[in-house]
DNA sequence: GTCAGTGCAAACTTTTTGCAACTAC
DNA sequence: GTAGTTGCAAAAAGTTTGCACTGAC
């Protein structure tokens, strides 16, 4: 699915959103979302500013942008996250089963996908519970950080046997 | 393993990260592990204050906890998350492991385990990544907000409908 | 004795709130 | 016309920083 159609389908589901729970479509909204589904990755509110501030798109205040993805979270178009200390906002749609490598060390972020896992993970039924996405964070240390990692052990190591 | 073993452990865990990077043992930072390490569940900053006033046990001021939640994270003994966009704390002792519920309605948060899925993502071979610990989010509706959300789609159906 | 770590308060960052003006419906 | 939404600025919440003092080594 190519970028034009996945925002069209986005801003559908808002569309929708918006109407069935009484709320305004407004300008300011669909700006927003637009701004969201532009981006790759991780993004938080002050990126999105920054962005829409650079391509010149409808400029909107800092609550807006807090009030919006606020009403986006619970329309299931983005998720908060926490990764390495650091939070942010991933877009969620037809993206919301992913699994994510994190760099304890580095806080390099990758996505990867393992057709196995995600496959036994959508097929766990729980009790008691209707599951409508999930995330797998996988901690660690990429390549570099593993070798940067081991010559700081060994520096330790012969710091120790002094 | 019952918690005074697990405190005693996870003392002599964070006694060594100390010493071989060599920071100082004081007793803030012992204090603070124990009372993490007696909270069940998801923590942050202010709750571990509150708990310290209400224990009696050593006064730490507000700093002390910041600094000090920062380096038990690079110690592996907590890790940050952001749950329905709350951003909280959680021990991580021999609990690098987790599979959990989240109801994205009521927030409420639930451990579970599922040998299946666990092992097939501990078997996980990644190319160019050391694992060390992973954690899996279900995200979705609780039977009881399950229950809500069905009764308030009727309501809306029945709104348009008329 | 030295310097990392602490307490304290101020500064800074991030997020929320109150209110007047605006506009989607 | 009405009430939800926005912009703005002020307030609140969350986190970091600078500095003098303390205590772990």
């Amino acid at each position: 699915m190519d970028r034009a159609e996945e925002l069209r389908q986005v801003r559908q589901a808002l569309s929708d959103y918006l109407h069935i729970h009484g709320y305004r479509s407004t300008p300011e909204r669909f700006a927003l979302l637009e701004a969201i589904y532009m981006t790759d990755g991780i993004f938080n509110p002050e990126k999105l500013l920054a962005d829409m501030e650079a391509r010149k798109t409808l400029r909107v205040c800092r609550a807006t942008v807090y009030n919006n993805l606020g009403l986006f979270e619970d329309a299931g178009l983005v998720r908060k996250l926490m990764l390495n200390g650091e939070s942010g906002y991933e877009k969620l749609w037809h993206n919301q089963f992913g699994i994510r490598l994190v760099c304890t060390s580095c806080g390099k972020v990758t996505e990867c996908g393992d057709e196995k896992v995600r496959h036994q993970i959508e097929d766990m039924k729980k009790k008691r519970f209707t599951m409508t996405g999930w995330s797998l964070n996988l901690y660690g240390l990429c390549s570099k950080c593993q070798a940067a990692f081991k010559r700081k052990q060994k520096k330790l190591l012969d710091k120790t046997q002094k």
